[in-house]
DNA sequence: TGAATTTATACATGTTTATGCGATTGTCTG
DNA sequence: CAGACAATCGCATAAACATGTATAAATTCA
């Protein structure tokens, strides 16, 4: 028995749902309440398995709601229910831990797919929604991709460990150089990156992820 | 009709895929590959809308395949398929832009609704996959959360303009105080941030992303 | 109100960087 | 083979930086 706990302004959707769930075998709703103002105490106190958390509602937010509840429990699944695939939205729940998020659009019968999804460790999505999330993640991936600046394989490492805090001294001895090999190299990377300073190189290092980041 | 490209290694289940699709109503398999080692031509040959790509197949892989094909076409849908939900190939499947990740026990007719949802722009996943993505998520930007090192506020401007590559000089100007008045700041930033270099306390910001990203 | 913190300034000394001009050796390629 | 390039080393000089020590007004807060 999957015991769910719903947060929906709208009296009609709210009620529909404690119908369809409880309706439907294997689920119970505990409770279904119209804001999540209490929301904390009403979780710790009800315990349920999934909440479905509406993420447009007057007074406390369903975001809020959202991080309130995550910062005394990290176990219960959290749904998010909208009517907008919007982006800003999407991503603030999934960095404050939302299991899934779902349009209320989704049909019944999907929904208690996705209810029973994330009860076993899912992550239910709308896939509108999903495409989203891909979009999001790759376009911050994709940051590291190309711009090599046609170092040279030494220049490439005498960058990485200027990025690690090395002085010139220290690069030669690491390398077993003289230093003023150091130089010349480092000469080198400054005139391929177009700058003119250590702290410019190594900023530039790190805005095109050049370097291993440990 | 959905006109569907499939790279399978394994005979029995390349053959179960066809006959799965052409034998529904509104798919259309164009060809059944072993391997993808010419992807590029059948691609651009066929013209597929979708695309069904084994990721463990021997020679060249499916990731591979999936990089080959982006470099030439943007707009065909790309769905990964593999046996295992492992993490590092999941990654790399998104951001090398793959439109969706499938288990390969998916059932049949769920199977059908993922191909139809990627054709009209969706980006379906198995909820396990789309689990560690959120998870994945979750866990890049949680990265820029806390850790100010209680650095003032004039401290964290002048450390955002070391950043930034100013010189001391240079921030003495910005900020009309004397050079020295910025030296004593900066002393002061690399004892809270555990440095003694300009270097370092660079490299530091960046890696905990206390400064802004231009 | 009084103590602590922040912000500001000053001076001195030694170290590190940035940059210029050269020079030698080996490798690769047209 | 000649020319291009990578990697190495040397020397010189001016600018920038790191660090220590001191002082003091302004602000914050218990």
């Amino acid at each position: 028995m999957i015991k769910v706990l719903i947060y929906e302004d709208i009296r009609e959707l709210r009620e529909g749902l404690t119908m369809l769930l409880n309706g439907s075998e294997g689920f119970e709703v505990l409770a279904a309440y119209r804001n999540c103002d209490n929301v904390v105490d009403e979780v710790t106190g009800l315990q349920p398995d999934v909440i479905l958390m509406d993420i447009d509602m007057p007074g406390t937010t369903g975001l809020e709601g959202l991080k309130r509840v995550r910062e005394v429990n990290k176990v219960v699944k959290i749904l998010m229910l909208t009517v907008f695939d919007d982006n800003d939205h999407v991503f603030k729940a999934i960095t404050n831990g939302a299991n899934g998020y779902l349009l209320k659009k989704t049909k019944p019968a999907l929904l208690l797919e996705y209810i029973a999804d994330a009860h076993t460790g899912g992550a239910p999505m709308t896939s509108s929604i999903a495409t989203q999330v891909l979009q999001m993640f790759a376009s911050m991936n994709n940051h590291k991709k190309e711009e090599t600046f046609n170092l040279t394989e030494r220049e490439r490492q005498v960058l990485q460990l200027l990025v690690d805090g090395y002085s010139y001294k220290m690069i030669a001895a690491e390398k077993f150089i003289s230093i003023d090999t150091v130089r010349s190299h480092i000469k080198k990377i400054y005139e391929k990156l177009q700058v003119n300073s250590k702290s410019e190189a190594i900023a530039k290092a790190f805005k095109n992820r050049m370097t291993e980041d440990r």
